[in-house]
DNA sequence: TATGAATGAGTCTTCATTCAT
DNA sequence: CATGAATGAAGACTCATTCAT
């Protein structure tokens, strides 16, 4: 999952995941199969983890949608934790066209989960819980592209000026925030909120 | 650039190249001298075409941050219509770790003009017109997240129900309108706006 | 040995020999103790016993040559009956240069029975009932050439057309009358013959 | 051509192909583009030369059925002569079921012109010209048997005691006269016939 | 400038063989 | 007796690169 993660599926060949594992190359043959099953595995056995532990627990009925959006956000940035090699295989593997793995991994998206969350929301915009310019449908590609996507990229964008000391945890909030009221940030009204990263 | 965008750096070899462009192998070698030139030319010839394109022109002093906003991301969609590879191209290849043209193209980024972004987000922030969540030095990978990331992974979302009439217009325009107030939309004291896609 | 009838020795593979047994490869390593004396097992153990029913009856004093003649064609015809294997083995791996069990199955042939046969048939033209342009030490071979190898490749002439029904019975009853008196057939004096297929 | 009529297909490798070419394994996949093409490549370059050489030629009217026997074993012996590689590569890899170039090489039999041989063959029977055991179709089988057999096995047979002087000429003369009259000889109201091998 | 022929280094894969169990 | 795990050696194949022309 290293290597992959790290070089991309094209740039990994057998050789270096037996050399990372101690082993030969002829074992990791024996034991996968043949590349193309390997990669199977990599999908069936590590990949499908992440969509579980993001989609996989009941949808508790949210309070709101911001909190639905928070929860979901929060849930990505869990699996992320535990499983790091996630985003940027997500970004250069399964998104994009041509992904080594996208064959593969499209079928663990649950289609029916998130055409669920662009049913509500399509709802919320039709009630005018939702600006008029959002397009319900395509929320959760932007939901990926605050957090898959920065998660992937921490390598370049923490060299960027001020950047440095960004944790993870700051980058959650940020994309909560944005998701839920952009870069505006909460109405005038609202009351109060807690600071974060008083230090 | 076509190849390139279409399967990656590393799965696209210079006989492809070669035959796409009707000559030969040994030619390509000959004329860009080696693979790794080749992959500085696309870099310095074509990748740079797409950075000039969006932070070169002189930034009239916006109206607003919203409008800022939205002329940058303007950019970055009108730059994509003009170079469509560069989508999927940014998204392999440059911002993830281990991107085969990261170390290439990463001086492309005018670093000074993005941190002026940040300098000037983060001055906003202090006077109140910026969220307290947001964090102003990466609002660029935001952007990024909500311009780049969704171009280069249409195949995917666009068999996504519901969204296969969703237009590059209306990306554009929900990248916008999510950068500036969120899910929430406008305030409601906001007046009325145009409505798009009236058909 | 179906296996290698088949393929041939090359194209036979331990694992497959092990499939086709139901057992695995290393066990077939187990109880052969390698490749070399798994083709020697295949020889002692088997196409040794396609020579001794060939050649192990004692030769009872045939009335006349093309008595013999038709004796040793019967008994060859009779032991690629219950060793169909045989003859695809001998044409490929034994009797041309380079066959891969040709050492180990030469020793096999009882040369001495065949010198016998030679010398038998020799003295049989010196007294003028051979004909002169014979050969008399490589009728052996002549029979050979006119059963095992019609019975090595009858897939092959099975599709000429009007040899579809031809039947093993009809090969033998031609290569015993070929041997005897050629295409000719016998002299026209012969007494008349018992027709066969007369259905 | 060499190495296939030695050890055959399956144990020849591009290696040693290269090897005795004097050139690398990578060109001999560059210029044959893969292994099934080389073979095409022996087939249709070499192997297709022997086919012509035995049956292009016009059949001229034969005087007799003899004759024209005769003509056609001659053609295959000075084709072999020519070719010495034909016989091994015939006897292992086209002839017998699974022949690696079986499927590549049947197609250069000219089934029409066999079947015409065993039309005529069969007219012959039938006017009795021909032995009531012949099986018509057939005899182009047993041809094969009593020429190319015998050629690609001359290995084994010299060894036989009494046969290291036969000849490929003998072994022609032999062939031609088992197949018109059998081991019985011409009938012994034929004239004189000139004798062969005076010293 | 352009290329066909040629190659070294490296890819995945195959297979007989080994060995601890 | 039997096997799963493991491997070295070798196979076909790929590809960027070289070079004489």
């Amino acid at each position: 999952m290293a290597l992959i993660a790290e070089r991309g599926v094209a740039a990994t060949t057998a050789a270096e995941i037996a050399a990372l594992a101690g082993v030969t190359p002829a074992l990791v043959h024996y034991y996968f199969r043949g590349r193309p099953r390997l990669l199977d595995a990599v999908v069936d056995e590590r990949l499908s983890r992440f969509a579980v532990h993001v989609f996989a627990p009941a949808p508790t009925r949210p309070a709101s949608l911001a909190e639905a959006m928070a929860t979901l956000v929060g849930r990505i940035f869990d699996a992320a934790r535990r499983m790091p090699w996630m985003p940027p295989i997500w970004i250069r593997e399964i998104a994009p066209e041509g992904g080594l793995l996208r064959k593969r991994a499209l079928a663990l998206l649950p289609t029916g989960a998130i055409g669920g969350v662009g049913d509500l929301l399509a709802a919320a915009q039709r009630r005018g819980e939702i600006g008029p310019d959002i397009e319900p449908r395509i929320v959760f590609v932007s939901i990926m592209g605050l957090t898959m996507f920065p998660l992937a990229t921490r390598g370049v964008w923490r060299r960027l000026p001020g950047a440095e000391r960004i944790t993870v945890g700051d980058l959650q909030r940020h994309a909560t925030a944005l998701l839920a009221t952009g870069l505006a940030g909460p109405r005038a009204s609202a009351h109060t909120r807690i600071r974060r990263r008083s230090g």
